[in-house]
DNA sequence: ATCGGATTTCAGTAATTTCTGAAATCTTCG
DNA sequence: CGAAGATTTCAGAAATTACTGAAATCCGAT
């Protein structure tokens, strides 16, 4: 496939913004240009288009496919297979999301319940770093359980939510007179 | 500073994220001591703690200072540097995601506009790409403009939503017949 | 069953990133 | 000013990560 060079830019700077955020580099060029792509493509196309070796392409579409971005898509009259990318940009953001919080957030959450306990049990963890710990695991307790909640909101709710921005401020109780510990004061 | 079990394995975990998310590792595990370390600590105390070069801990630090998560604090009748970290989550939150914004989301913004701008001159990019670089870039913005919006409500407001969950969807304004093109449908 | 193209795997290599230690620089105090 | 300690810089070494090409496997057609 011939990139224009505005395509070309689109791909290159993609890759550098997955290598960013922990996404290799050719993983991140192959979904830029699936995503720009009018059509399915063939892996050896995106070998040839990206110049980067047949091998590593299969490798990076599994990856692709594992974070259910890309997909196969048949092609008739071509025993090949062709790949397509999601197109949908809501819908790409949350599975990148719910894919990363299961990888990432839920293991974390774990490992912070795990060391609480111990931290709790073991006598010689300093009170101060007790609480840092507990503060962070509630913190993002917190987060969670939100994100949980409102991901499971009908996309034109969503969209709506985002559209009023800031003025969904004005639909948060008052907080009564007082005191009080939230999410994130630890 | 002697880590107990549980800070050492806070500690190796933070490290782990951090290089999930394109953070330095030992930038990562410097973070997670100074978080949560009971007093300011200097940084050869990082660097016997964590086993790490003495010049590593100060290009690491210099990094944390970049981003405002740690900062120098003066030790009275000590003239070596200490440091600690910042330590409201929410206040740590927040500081991430608007560097990350200003280094990665802008720049991204702004090539994106460049790139449709140069696929509608060009004359040669297939409508479907532009159409995709076009409303990915409005996708983006949409996002930023309320990113912008939200991060200027004042912290209890922002508790206040996060604790409110799926529930502040009762406020969207119900949709009028007709399709109407929204952020993300492009 | 077997042939031929398509695809995947993986060991070794290449490239990149991270880390270190020595040297340079800065800072404070006498 | 000069010494001692603290800090930073940076070139090269070490470690990690990414990429390649050859070989193995798969899969459909005959």
């Amino acid at each position: 496939m011939r990139l224009t060079p505005a395509m070309e830019r689109y791909v290159l700077h993609w890759g550098e913004m997955g290598a960013r955020w922990g996404v290799n580099r050719s993983v991140a060029q192959i979904h830029a240009l699936l995503y720009l792509a009018p059509k399915p493509i063939t892996a050896e196309e995106i070998a040839d288009t990206l110049s980067i070796a047949r091998s590593n392409v299969s490798m990076s579409l599994k990856e692709l496919l594992a974070w259910g971005l890309v997909q196969r898509t048949p092609v008739k009259g071509d025993r090949r297979d062709h790949f397509e990318a999601l197109r949908d940009n809501w819908e790409i953001l949350t599975r990148i999301v719910e894919e990363r919080k299961k990888r990432e957030i839920d293991p974390t959450l774990s490992i912070l319940r795990a060391c609480a306990m111990e931290a709790a049990a073991d006598g010689q963890t300093a009170a101060e770093t007790r609480q840092r710990i507990e503060g962070l695991l509630e913190f993002l307790e917190t987060l969670s359980l939100w994100y949980g909640q409102v991901k499971g909101l009908p996309k034109p709710v969503l969209i709506g939510l985002l559209k009023m921005g800031g003025r969904v401020a004005r639909f948060v109780p008052k907080k009564r007179a007082g005191k009080a510990r939230g999410a994130g004061d630890g």
